[in-house]
DNA sequence: TTAATTGCGGACATATTTGTCCTTATTTAA
DNA sequence: TTAAATAAGGACAAATATGTCCGCAATTAA
């Protein structure tokens, strides 16, 4: 896959709970990783991360769990999510490995790679979690099989 | 990055190979991974896959190494070195790692993803070790820093 | 035939990613 | 105050990717 595990974990689990904080719910990991399919003890951890990027908040203590202002909403890409968890390193580097590879000294792939690169850039930059929960609040998109 | 390791070090060792073979010189396992700068006995875990993919082939013995038929640099593609190495699930399986997600029954970043997932394939299809190998001779690109 | 050179492939070693377990701190409700 | 529910986070475990080592087989040249 083009991301890790971690970072598909991280979409679902952003997304669900976006879904229930435009409803005013507040979520626990279990919830969450019960209706994503994901590990729970992992996805514990890439919500801390979550977190720790400021893209989700967190509560303690009984009724605690996870939620987003709403009016963050639109702001948070998938891009974001993606170098939160991921880091950036798949915005940057050499298709072929090389440390220097750049328009003035380019790889022999470079030009048509950095074409598409910097389209997935702008598509992960232009969708934000508020644009995919309304395709699954419509029913027209799925989180789940 | 995009692709693993394995993949990075597989292209330029290809690369490598070919601009070689254009000119008739049969290259061995350590000349290329001192060339293209790659762990030696790595490098040959995956030439041997590439070798078995019927990608680049290899003589035994004492100046033996490895060449690739001329005519068969137009059809090697990026596309088909990356399925020989990483397999093809970069090309298949949704960004959010949902088991069922397809035009018909999608997740909510399907639609934006599979257009640019098919941008990509289509830049890696339609980019041969030849295409490469042209701007390496000319001097336009590099394979070392 | 012998020695040198090379690819092949199995076994092993290390690093990273993915995943689990358990204790602690915090909060709520009884 | 006590018990239950929750997130936080450290330590560990398993799986995968990356990398190394070594002996074997094939080929060539002396």
């Amino acid at each position: 896959m083009m991301f890790s595990k971690a970072c598909e974990y991280g979409i679902r689990a952003t997304l669900y709970i976006a879904m229930n904080s435009l409803g005013d719910k507040r979520v626990s990991l279990r919830n969450i990783a019960g209706k994503i399919d994901s590990p729970e003890a992992f996805t514990a951890k890439i919500l801390q991360q979550l977190v720790h990027h400021d893209i989700i908040h967190s509560v303690k203590g009984a009724t605690g769990g996870f939620e987003i202002e709403k009016h963050k909403l639109p702001d948070i890409t998938l891009a974001k999510i993606i170098s939160a968890i991921d880091g950036d390193h798949l915005f940057h580097g050499c298709v072929m490995g090389l440390s220097i590879c750049a328009d003035a000294h380019p790889c022999p792939a470079h030009l048509s790679y950095e074409k598409i690169r910097g389209e997935l850039k702008t598509m992960l930059d232009n969708t934000s979690i508020y644009d995919l929960s309304h395709g699954l609040e419509t029913g027209l998109t799925f989180l789940k099989q």
